[in-house]
DNA sequence: TCATATATTGAACACTCATTCAATATTATA
DNA sequence: TATAATATTGAATGAGTGTTCAATATATGA
């Protein structure tokens, strides 16, 4: 048990950074006020930290994995059954549950850092990947997707994913919200019917 | 000429704000430091902007200004000609004098701000509205799409558009993203038959 | 030309920032 | 138990932050 209270602390220090750059944003989130938060002097953060670019570096690896973990279940899922529907799929990337586990305002923001930092871009660009390879094995098990380019499929599926949820996180009321995401979704089904038309 | 000077100071300003953003990111960017990329005291900044919060909702008025003008070409076309062709304008939409006018990382730091400001946010929404209304408005004078939805067929448009964006940003290898533009294109024009072929 | 409004300056404010360091407490290892 | 490694503390640093204010320069309108 060596490392074990260094990793604890780590993960701590990452989710109380996390947590309040979720309530008041990522560029108001000091050293000190981490902190302050968890009680302990903004040395010890340093100390497990040396500077600030690997804290950040280190929250974006907390979030993506983050991201991640939301579809471990389907990923789960599809290793075990060695199946996965692709509706079921889809609707689950437009759930709600997503938004509860996930903050996007914290995600935009560190997206936004790609712009300036190449480390983080490959890594984002890593994630996506990822999930794309993903959702290529399920549209590949699927039959009626046969013979069809699924790795261009999977791509825009998840083009529509990502512009959706950037639409999406600019509304307020709830019936436009739950509208659009219906048509978001049907948006997707009907990229998965047009390649099943091409198949017959 | 009242208020001549206060406007180009202002606006000086403003692009200077935009300028060391784009260079330096927008959570660096400090009023001290405008004032030195100007060669003015940053109380001169304050004076035109009495708070940063101020400054910062008059940085994203700039920026989604900007991004308007973008479109001006087209809207202007539509306005003499009285029509214009879906298909040049969703070239256009993925062109790349695009990136040459506007910085995609200065855009999405701000957008960022949309999770915890509603004028913000409001700003944003008001925006890609007036857009999508904007290639409605191009989709109903096309023949070809009598009688569709084009209110539907303009965000599905669009959703495509910024999700696009959304993954372009990451890569850096040029043929990638030329290949990456060109399926989105298709994706979008896929829209625009699939419409078509209803009509029949 | 004189009064008034606007533009501009420079110094100062309290506060927060990331970071450093030496000292101490705790834990693990031999 | 003694030693070495790790964890934690608290105080201090200088630089940068947004903001305030009184003083001065410049332009505008009567």
């Amino acid at each position: 048990m060596k490392g074990k209270i260094s990793a604890e602390r780590k993960k701590e220090i990452i989710e109380g950074f996390y947590y309040l750059s979720k309530e008041n944003g990522l560029e108001n989130t000091s050293i000190a006020k981490i902190g302050k938060h968890l009680g302990i002097p903004p040395s010890l953060v340093m100390h497990y930290f040396p500077t600030k670019d690997i804290l950040i570096s280190n929250l974006i690896s907390y979030i993506l994995d983050q991201y991640l973990k939301i579809y471990e279940p389907v990923i789960k899922e599809l290793e075990t059954k060695n199946h996965a529907d692709p509706k079921t799929f889809v609707d689950s990337l437009f759930s709600r549950e997503w938004n509860l586990l996930f903050d996007d305002g914290v995600f935009y923001s560190c997206y936004a850092l790609i712009f300036r930092n190449d480390v983080i871009k490959k890594e984002y660009r890593k994630l996506h990947d990822r999930l794309r390879e993903f959702l290529k094995e399920i549209l590949d098990r699927d039959e009626s997707l046969k013979n069809q380019d699924t790795q261009l499929l999977a791509e825009q599926i998840f083009v529509v994913v990502e512009g959706a949820y950037y639409y999406l996180s600019m509304i307020d009321n709830e019936d436009t919200y739950n509208k659009k995401v219906e048509n978001f979704k049907e948006q997707v089904y009907d990229l998965l019917r047009k390649k099943e038309e091409q198949h017959l």
